[in-house]
DNA sequence: TCCCATCATGGTAGCGCTAACACAAAGATC
DNA sequence: GATCTTTGTGTTAGCGCTACCATGATGGGA
C-alpha cells in the first residue's frame, strides 16, 4: 500500500514539474483553480479512481478510505465539476418546462422547483412560455425534433387534450403536474383536489355555516369537477343539501369571480361563506363583498384555493389550500430522469404517480357567522 | 489540400474501425448518439477545429469552407454538447441570482430572462430566495466562501445598505437590477424611473385631470422617492401645483395602498385621479374607490407601476408602466460574464450600468374626469 | 492446500470540445 | 529575390471526471 501511494505522489509530482515547464498552459486554461478529484487524492493518498467512488457513494470502499477522502474534500473545499461529469458520464438529459399562464403567481415556486432539482441532477433544463395550446403543440414539436428527453406539463397544459395527444406520440417521456387525465402519459403529481376542497368545506361548515356558496372553475379543467365535487361530498356528510342556486360557475378568472359573487350575494337569504375555487375568484368575491358593504369576515367568509401570490397581498389575506408546487415539479423532474434511464436499460419503464399533501392556510378571510344573520350587513368602517 | 483532406477521412475511417471493434464502449458511454463536432467534419471533410472556429463565429476561416461547415450542421442537426465545451474552455461562471419578494410578480420574468441568458452563455445560475436582509448577507457570505464570481442583486435588495456594503467587500462582481445606489457595485439595470412617473403624470393630466392624488412608494427604496419626483416634476410642468394633502405616504403594500387612498378619498374636493407607487396599491386604490361607490375608471382614474400580474388581473385592469424585467435580468448576467472575463485580463474592469426602455400599458382603469365632477358619485352597476 | 469468488483499489482510455502552437501557402516589404 | 507577415488550416494535448477492466489481497469451500 505505501508502495503505490508514493507511486501516485511521484506522478502528481511529475505533474507539477511539467506545469513549471509550461506554466502557461494550465494556468490559462483554468481561470480559477478549483481543487478537482486529482488534488482530493493526493491529500487522501489514494487513487483519484477511489475518489470518485466516494463521491458518488458507490460500494466497496472501506469505511476508513472513505471517512480519509471525505476529510480531504472537506479541508480542499472540493465541489465536483458538474461540466465534467456530464461529459464523462455520457448522459445528458434535456428536460423541457412548458408553461401556459405567465403570470401565474405559483410560476416562481414552479420554476424553483424544477431548476434545483435539475441542477443537481445535472440535467438541462429548458424553460418554454407558450401563449396557447398551439403554441404548445409547436413547441413540442420542434423539440422532439431536436430530440429532447422529457417534457413537464403543468395544469392547465395537462388538461388539454390535443396536448395529450401530442406527448403521447412523442417519445420523450411527459409528466403532468396538477390533476391531469395521465393516461397515455408517463406519470403525473398532483395533490388530491377531491379532499382538499372537502376538507376547506368542512373547515368552513366547523366554524358554523351553513349556507355556503360555491364558485366553480374552468369547466375544461379536471381540478373544477374534482373541487366541486370535495364541496358537494363535505356538504352531504355534514347533514347540509347544497343549495344549488348557490353554486355557480366560473372561470378561474378575477372577472368571472367578481360575476360569481354578484350572483351569490344576490341570493336571499345570503350565503354567510362563499368557497371559490381559486384565490382569483375569491379576491374578487371580497372585493364585490366590500362593495356590499359585507365585511370579510364579520359579515362574510370567504376561502380560495391554491395560495397564489394573490392570496396574501389582498387584504384581508385569504384562507386558502397551499399545493407544495416546489415539490411536485421536484418530483417531475427527478421521476423523468428514472424513468428515462429505466427506459434506457430495460427497454420500457411503467408510468408513476405521485399525490403530495397540501396545506390549509388559514388566515384572516374566514370567521364564525355573525350571530345577527340575515339581512343585518354591518357597515365596513373605514379601517 | 486535397493530399490533407484524405488524411483526415483516412483518420475517420480508422476511428469507425476501432469502433467495430469495441462497440460496447462507444454505445454504453453515449446513450443516445447525438452528433459531434467530429462527425461535422467529416461531413463537410475539414478538421473539427475549424468545425469548432465556425461555432465560435471565429475570424480566419475562409467563407467557402464556413459554408461547407454551416450545411454539414445543418444536415447533421449538429448541436454542441455544452459540457465538453465548458469543460474544455476551462471557464465556469457561477453567479447567485438573489431574491427577496418572494410573492413578487415579476419573479417569473425575472428568472426566465436570467435563466434563458444563462444557459445560452453557459453560465451556472444559482438561485437564492431569501426572506430578509439579514438573510442576504448570511448567504451571500456562504456562497462567497464557496467561491461563486458573482451575484445579481434586484431591488429591493439593492437598496440596503448592509447587503451593499457587503457586496463591495466579497470579490465577486455584483449588479443590481433596479434603481440602487450602484456606486461600490460593479454595474446597475434599471429604467429612468424618474421619467417613467413623469410620462404617466403627464399621460393622466393629458386626460384633462386636474387634482392628482399620489400614493407614494416604501421610503427605504430608491425607487419611490423618484418616482414622486417625476410625478412633481410633470405636474409643475403642466402648470399645476401638487397639492400637498394628495400626496400621501405609503409603503409598496396593498394594506398601505388602502390607508393612503382612505385618506386620497376624504379630501375635498376628491381628486379625479390616483397614481399610486406600485400596482399592488393601484389595485387597493380601486378596491377602496369600489367601495366608496365610486366607478373606476368613470369617476376616478387610477394607475399603477411595475405591470406585476396583480393590474392584468383585477378588474378593471390597470393601466400601468411596464419594465422590461427580464431584458433586464439578462443584461445582468451577460455583463456580470463580460465583467468577470476582463476582470481575469486586464485585472481591473469599469462598472456597467444600463437604462432600459420602459412602456407606458394602457388598459381600462383611466379616462377623462367626468364633466359632472365634484359630489357626483354616480353608482356602480352590478356588471 | 489449492482454486475461485469477493472485495478494495489502481490504471487506462476516453467523453466532446477548445487553447496553443505548428505549418504551409500567399501576399507584403525592403 | 530574400525576408517578414498574414491567412487558413491541422495537430497535439489536455479540461475533470467516469466506465471498464486489471490487479492484488482476502476468505471460504473443495
Amino acid at each position: 500500500m505505501p508502495e503505490k501511494l508514493k507511486r501516485v505522489y511521484v506522478k502528481a509530482m511529475k505533474m507539477q514539474d511539467s506545469d513549471t515547464k509550461l506554466p502557461r498552459r494550465r494556468a490559462a486554461r483554468r481561470g480559477n483553480s478549483a481543487p478537482t478529484i486529482g488534488d482530493v487524492a493526493r491529500e487522501a493518498g489514494c487513487s483519484p479512481m477511489t475518489v470518485s467512488r466516494v463521491i458518488n457513494g458507490e460500494a466497496n470502499v472501506r469505511e476508513q478510505t472513505r471517512e480519509l477522502v471525505l476529510e480531504a474534500i472537506r479541508k480542499l473545499n472540493y465541489a465536483p465539476n458538474r461540466a465534467a461529469r456530464s461529459l464523462a458520464g455520457g448522459e445528458q438529459l434535456r428536460i423541457a418546462l412548458m408553461f401556459d399562464n405567465p403570470s401565474a403567481s405559483y410560476l416562481s415556486e414552479f420554476l424553483m422547483g424544477a431548476l434545483e432539482e435539475a441542477s443537481r441532477n445535472d440535467i438541462h433544463l429548458e424553460v418554454q412560455r407558450c401563449e396557447s395550446a398551439e403554441e404548445a403543440l409547436s413547441i413540442m414539436g420542434k423539440l422532439a425534433k431536436e430530440g429532447i428527453d422529457g417534457f413537464i406539463l403543468p395544469s392547465p397544459l395537462c388538461d388539454d387534450q390535443k396536448v395529450l395527444d401530442l406527448a403521447r406520440e412523442l417519445d420523450a417521456v411527459s409528466i403532468a403536474v396538477g390533476p391531469g387525465k395521465a393516461e397515455g402519459l408517463h406519470g403525473a403529481v398532483m395533490i388530491d383536489e377531491f379532499q382538499a376542497a372537502y376538507d376547506m368545506t368542512k373547515h368552513i361548515i366547523d366554524l358554523g355555516h351553513e349556507r355556503v356558496g360555491f364558485i366553480i372553475g374552468n369547466p375544461e379543467q379536471i381540478a373544477s369537477g374534482r373541487r366541486l365535487n370535495g364541496f358537494r361530498a363535505a356538504m352531504l356528510d355534514a347533514g347540509l343539501t347544497p343549495d344549488e342556486e348557490l353554486i355557480v360557475q366560473g372561470r378561474f378568472t378575477y372577472r368571472s369571480g367578481m360575476a360569481g359573487a354578484e350572483r351569490l350575494l344576490s341570493v336571499h337569504p345570503q350565503p354567510t361563506a362563499i368557497f371559490a375555487s381559486n384565490d382569483d375568484m375569491a379576491a374578487a368575491t371580497v372585493a364585490v363583498a366590500h362593495r356590499k358593504h359585507l365585511d370579510v369576515p364579520n359579515d362574510i367568509t370567504v376561502c380560495g384555493f391554491d395560495d397564489t401570490a394573490m392570496a396574501s397581498t389582498i387584504w384581508p389575506e385569504l384562507t386558502t389550500i397551499r399545493q407544495p408546487i416546489r415539490e411536485m415539479t421536484a418530483w417531475a423532474v427527478t421521476a423523468i430522469a428514472r424513468i428515462i434511464r429505466s427506459k434506457r436499460t430495460d427497454g420500457r419503464a411503467k408510468p408513476q404517480q405521485k399525490i403530495l399533501p397540501y396545506t390549509l392556510v388559514r388566515r384572516e378571510s374566514d370567521a364564525a357567522p355573525s350571530l345577527a344573520r340575515g339581512s343585518a350587513n354591518s357597515l365596513l368602517s373605514d379601517r
